[in-house]
DNA sequence: GTAAATTTGCAACAATGATGCGAAAATTTA
DNA sequence: TAAATTTTCGCATCATTGTTGCAAATTTAC
C-alpha cells in the first residue's frame, strides 16, 4: 500500500483524489505550504472548496498543523510530534525566512516558557522567528 | 490641548474626528482592538474605509502595532515601547485569553531568545500566549 | 454488486481588505 | 480670516478569502 494511501487509512479518513494528491504534496515539500500554494500545486483540478474541507480535516485528524504568520496568513504543516485527533501537542519554533518566506518547523527547537505576571495562567504558546534561512545564507 | 491632538500633532498627522475618535478608542481600552470592534464601538459614525486606512496610518507612524493570533484575526495596540515612523520595536510577549478572548500586552514580558539550528540567522520574534487571564481567573 | 455513507463541485453568500476619484475638511499661506 | 493648497473622507467598485446547503458522484461496507 502507498504511503499515503496507508497515512489516511489510519486516520479514518477514506482515499480520494484530492486528500491523495494534497498529502502527497505535504509529504514532498521541505516547507508549510499556503492555501494558494496547494492551489496552485495541484494544478486546477480540485475546487477551491475541496482544498479547504481536505485542509480542515486533516488538521482536525491532527495529521497537519497551521502556523500562524506576521502578515496573518495561514500556514500548514505536517506534524512530527505525534498529535491525535482533536489533539496537538507540537510545540517547537517556526521559522519565516525573509528572503525566500519559506515557512520551515524548527522541529527540534522547543517553545521556551516565559514567567507571565501574576494571574494569568498559559495553556499554549507559539513562537515564530523571522530572518535568514539557512539556504538563503 | 488634548492628549489626542497632542499625540497626532507629534506624529504629524492632521487632526480630523475619525482619528481622533479611533486614538481615543485605543487610549480607553486595556486590550487590543480588533477592526471590528473599533467599527462597533465608533457605532457607524465612519465610512469603513476610513477605519483601514486610520488605523493603517497609525501603523505606519509608529503609533500602534499588529498583534498576530491564531485564527488569523488582526488586532491592534498601542505602541508603548518607543516605535518611530517605519520602525517598530515592541519585542513584548502577548497573552490572549481563552475564556474573555481579550488579547493584552505584557510590556512586561520580553520575547524570550532562541537557539536556533545553524545557518539560521534571526531577525524578529514574536510569541503569543494563550490561557486565562488575571481577570477570568 | 448493491446499499449506505461520505465526499465533491457548484452556487450563493459573507467578511475582509484595497483602489480610484470627486467632494469635503484641514492646514498653510498671505 | 480668507483664499489657496494639501490632505482626508466617503462612495462605488473590485479582489480575495472563507463558509454553507444541496444534489451528484464517489468511496466504503456488506
Ligand atoms: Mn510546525
Ligand atoms: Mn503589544
Ligand atoms: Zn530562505
Ligand atoms: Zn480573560
Amino acid at each position: 500500500m502507498k504511503q499515503v494511501e496507508e497515512i489516511l487509512k489510519k486516520n479514518h479518513l477514506s482515499v480520494t483524489g484530492s486528500r491523495q494528491k494534497i498529502m502527497q504534496l505535504f509529504l514532498n515539500s521541505n516547507g508549510a505550504l499556503a492555501h494558494a500554494d496547494i492551489e496552485k500545486k495541484t494544478g486546477e483540478s480540485f475546487d477551491r472548496v475541496t482544498v479547504y474541507r481536505t485542509l480542515q480535516s486533516f488538521v482536525e485528524k491532527g495529521i497537519i498543523h497551521l502556523i500562524p504568520t506576521r502578515d496573518n496568513s495561514i500556514k500548514y504543516a505536517l506534524c512530527k510530534d505525534d498529535c491525535e485527533a482533536g489533539h496537538h501537542h507540537d510545540n517547537h519554533v517556526h521559522f519565516i525566512c525573509d528572503e525566500c518566506s519559506k515557512t520551515i518547523c524548527l522541529d527540534d527547537v522547543t517553545v521556551p516558557q516565559v514567567k507571565l505576571p501574576k494571574g494569568f495562567t498559559p495553556q499554549h504558546a507559539e513562537m515564530v522567528v523571522n530572518g535568514i534561512c539557512e539556504e538563503c545564507k
